[in-house]
DNA sequence: GCAGGCCCTTAACCTATGTGAATTCCGAAA
DNA sequence: TTTCGGAATTCACATAGGTTAAGGGCCTGC
């Protein structure tokens, strides 16, 4: 893991996930691009946060891509969220507890850095800030318990479709899908699995089937999904938990 | 649904509540007493909460028991939740964004409720109830959280005998659990296999296996366990996600 | 250029869990 | 007391998905 304190313009990344959620005066939004102002940069794999550390800053994705994972007593795990940019890695530092739970870098990341003091000033200036970041956390939520509603009874190919659209639609809103529907998608077939609770090889029957169909091609850690609103009438997909209830604005 | 005014006692269930996570002075214990002016009476299987609604209050559950639920496209339904008294209905408030989600009382419930504004004040002289909610927030995203790590990799046998441990835990901190380890556990069969992915008749088959064995008994809606540490032992609990972190004081 | 290792793919086989349906149990309503 | 309906239980059977194993592609280090 490697430091630096460049004033990095990466702050806009963080902005447009902000001002998605919450209207900003024009000085607030000028906190948050001048906010984060320490990046960290991740390899491959490397752990940005490990289970029972005490969070003392907030970490924004601001580039790559990211996981968070639970350990079963039996050495497998649970993937509890994927992470992208614009993404607090964890809200542990809301409530001044511990993290309970591992993120992982997938890809070479970077991720910004917050002080808690920091924030609370830029807090008590702009409480909409505040709004915003609550609400990401309110999304957070409700997008675990999306996975809960597949891993709990969707069929494997839903939940795999199901996947797919959710991670179509979060990237999209961040530019990071193309004019073919394609998108950078760094994860191996076992590790989607440890997230959908299927075996590597279910996965790999199921995209299979989603190739042949012509929905999704997934090579070279990319995916390209030709037909979207097929694919999400295949799974039944509605955006909506993704938003929270939180109104456009 | 009933309402009424009464100046009742039972702020004392949520003050314990946030005692446990956080440390109160004199002052925030008095306001937090006195805090639950209107409580509502909801009948067995009646809405606490529904689905879209904008929460414009803080409720917390008193009495009784309920759960949160998110229906899927096919009309099955997976529970996210199970709420014990003392817990606080729908984070949706801090972020002012709608529910996306069915509270639902179980047996005969009571609920408190504090308005926003008058939240702000207790918070505004006591800003360590926030914490204590946000810790309160905290500690839920964890158990959903291992709700997943369940549903996603755990056996039905150890769904289950979990479930059981959990709830025997969560029921013994608010003094539900008495000396022979029995507690009330108002759900059907069908119910509990709402919330761990699993059908009626296996959630049916997994009980027996755990009655011939000794380790738990449900009759009347209530349970025994005989034996909590074989229990535990069974399926590897492990209390320490019901904490999040949050440091004993 | 070669060896090792990770990942993807496929196949054969197996089992945990679902489904459908019948039976019993039990508490609440009449 | 009788009736009724939901819940628990049990059985027979069906299947989605897991497991194990093997081969191939590809990259990386040597």
């Amino acid at each position: 893991m490697m430091m630096e304190s460049t004033f990095s313009n990466s702050g806009k990344t963080w902005l447009r996930r902000l001002a998605a959620v919450v209207s900003l005066s024009s000085g607030a939004q000028a906190a948050i691009l001048s906010s984060l102002t320490q990046t960290r940069h991740f390899r491959a794999r490397e752990h940005i946060m490990r289970d029972g550390t005490r969070d003392g800053s907030v970490q924004v994705l601001l580039r790559g891509f990211a996981y968070r994972h639970r350990y079963r007593p039996d050495g497998t795990r649970q993937i509890t969220a994927f992470l992208v940019p614009g993404d607090i890695c964890d809200f542990g530092f809301l409530s001044h507890s511990a993290v309970s739970q591992n993120v992982i870098a997938l890809p070479a990341s970077s991720v910004g850095q917050l002080d808690l003091s920091q924030l609370a000033g830029m807090v008590e200036k702009h409480p909409e800030i505040m709004t915003g970041i609550l609400r990401c956390a309110a999304i957070e939520q409700s997008t675990m318990q999306e996975l809960l509603v597949s891993v709990g009874g969707r069929t494997a190919l839903h939940r795999v479709a199901h996947m797919l659209c959710e991670m179509h639609y979060r990237l999209s809103k961040v530019d990071l899908v193309d004019a073919e529907g394609s998108f950078g998608f760094p994860l191996t077939q076992s590790e989607l699995g440890d997230a959908l609770g299927l075996s590597t090889v279910h996965i790999n029957r199921k995209i299979q089937v989603l190739r042949r169909e012509g929905l999704a091609i997934w090579r070279d850690k990319t995916i390209t999904l030709p037909d979207p609103q097929a694919l999400r009438a295949l799974c039944s997909f509605d955006p909506t938990y993704l938003r929270a209830g939180v109104p456009a604005h």
